[in-house]
RNA sequence: GGUCCCAUCGUCUAGAGGCCUAGGACAUAGCCCUCUCAAGGCUAAGACACGGGUUCGAUUCCCGUUGGGACCGCCA
């Protein structure tokens, strides 16, 4: 393959909002087209809109994106460094008869909107300005785009096959606002031509702008792109996915301790597929991705399985990694200070033990609680169930069987609990219920040996002791 | 309203005319395992929107209906 045919794909985001659910899903099918065919992942900022863009947001939007893992080969360029490449170009369509000064004001535009839609008629530009021979003094004009008026325009879409459009049904569009900075339809086939884009993988939203699009590629001079139209992710009531839906920003959900390789998997399998495969590494998505199995129709979120994916990834992530992922959390939650250093290989076995129980990082932060701390918070339910004169006897025979012992291991402790409820013939939970309410304050935990091997001897028997304190 | 897109279990999807008694996954229910909770195993329930064609044969192809979505900005 020479360079010249090399797939060169692009992500452009404007910064008008943290990069969210589908917008992160669209940067993921173009890395992934990239990578799978050896390609370049351009990053371009549009940021032509000035008063709806913060520096902000570019920095969120980035940090998502490196979170998820997204790495891009060039870039990210911004819009609003570009302005005088826009302005030849438009200052080229202008000279060539193909664009045209219109001096209609924003309000005028509005009410012949307003107007039109009452009539029932579509709401189109009228061209007026068209046709005008000389400037209307004392306005500022905007610069329009001459769309032919006849004939069909064919858009041949990578996903969903041949679109066609009637020529007549496209507006004349503004492509440079009366303050001089030029807009969206126009600079986005400015920067694909001039950074060499193959292939626009984005949205389905934008599938009615590409006609428009496609016209000014032609009166450019240029060949347009290949076009591929992904479709939309819908919230829960079939509408479009956005902030009504809960969650939707990429970083909340990286606060609430989902693992991006999780969120990617997710996010691919939302309109993409590989067979019956739901659970697939990086490597396997690169090698398997491909824009033919992609499917056209829009998708629901579905938290639920999103949930399901990261306690599987959860799982098959090293307990190692997981001491550091899982440490930001245990911080925030003051269950830590923040030079606070744990054993690492002890905290290793802690997390190994509640791995699989459960579905986040946030979960697991909580759930290390009753291993780290020096006392645990009993539920009153917990107590009356089980800490009682019923199990008083046994509790205390135990810890002071514990006392003695030196080997404080699960297979040790084992030993221990079996020759207790033997000699009183009762069934093991009648005496691991009690003891995992006293270590954990709560009735529910991993394996109590487990629990106490990790909670330590010392500890274990504070705990043992302050429970009989209680009863 | 106009234009465009879409249509398989509740949800994500497999399915490229006979392999379909429509497969998998999440969620749901039951059972097993069991010191609790998970995890795991097994089982169950659950879909081709509808109507016409085309064909020996349609989930699969065509048309229409219905339903849903997107777009129609001096937003992107």
């Amino acid at each position: 393959m020479s360079d010249k045919d090399k797939v060169r794909v692009r992500f452009a985001p404007s910064p008008t909002g943290h990069l969210h659910i589908g917008g992160a899903r669209t940067a993921l099918f173009n890395w992934l087209f990239a990578r799978h065919n050896n390609g370049t992942f351009v990053l371009r900022i549009e940021d032509t809109d000035r008063s709806r863009s913060t520096e902000d947001y570019i920095e969120s939007i980035l940090e998502g994106l490196r979170w998820l893992g997204l790495d891009w080969d060039e870039g990210p360029f911004r819009q609003t460094d570009r302005f005088d490449i826009y302005r030849s170009y438009i200052d080229k369509l202008l000279a060539e008869g193909k664009a045209y000064y219109c001096y209609c004001s924003p309000e005028e535009l509005e009410e012949r909107r307003k107007e039109a839609q009452a009539k029932g008629l579509p709401p189109r530009y009228d061209r007026r300005c068209r046709k005008l021979k000389e400037p209307i003094p004392g306005r500022t004009p905007s610069v329009r785009f001459k769309m032919p008026e006849t004939g069909q325009t064919i858009v041949d879409d990578l996903i969903r096959g041949k679109i066609t459009f009637e020529n007549s049904q496209l507006d004349d569009l503004i492509i440079m606002r009366s303050d001089g900075t030029p807009t969206y339809n126009f600079v986005v086939v400015v920067d694909d031509v001039d950074m060499n884009i193959t292939h626009v993988i984005r949205g389905d939203d934008h599938l009615n702008n590409t006609p428009k699009q496609i016209h000014i590629y032609n009166a450019l001079g240029y060949t347009p792109p290949r076009f591929a139209h992904l479709p939309m992710i819908l919230g829960s009531d079939k509408t479009r996915l956005s902030k009504r839906h809960g969650a939707t920003s990429v970083i909340a959900y990286r606060d609430a301790g989902y693992l991006s390789d999780a969120l990617v998997n997710y996010l691919v399998r939302l309109g993409w597929s590989y067979g019956d495969q739901e659970v697939f590494s990086r490597e396997e998505l690169i090698k398997y991705f491909s824009l033919e199995n992609i499917g056209k129709s829009a998708a629901v979120f579905n938290p639920e399985k999103l949930l399901w994916l990261n306690s599987e990834y959860m799982k098959s992530t090293p307990p190692e990694k997981l001491c550091d992922l899982v440490r930001p959390f245990l911080i925030q939650k003051g269950i830590i200070k923040e030079d606070e250093e744990l054993d690492k290989e002890w905290l290793k076995k802690a997390i190994k033990t509640l791995v699989e129980r459960c579905r986040t990082l946030e979960e697991l932060s909580n759930a290390l609680r009753y291993y780290i701390s020096e006392y645990v918070e009993i539920e009153p339910k917990a107590k009356e169930k089980f800490l009682n004169e019923k199990s008083k006897p046994y509790l205390i025979e135990l810890r002071d069987a514990l006392m003695t012992i030196d080997d404080f291991s699960a297979g040790a402790l084992e030993k221990v609990f079996m020759s207790i409820i033997e000699k009183h013939n009762i069934k093991l939970g009648a005496l691991a219920q009690p003891v995992r309410v006293a270590m954990t304050g709560t009735t529910v935990s991993p394996g109590i040996f487990d629990v106490l091997e990790i909670v330590g001897k010392e500890k274990a028997l504070k705990r043992l002791n302050r429970a009989l304190e209680l009863i």
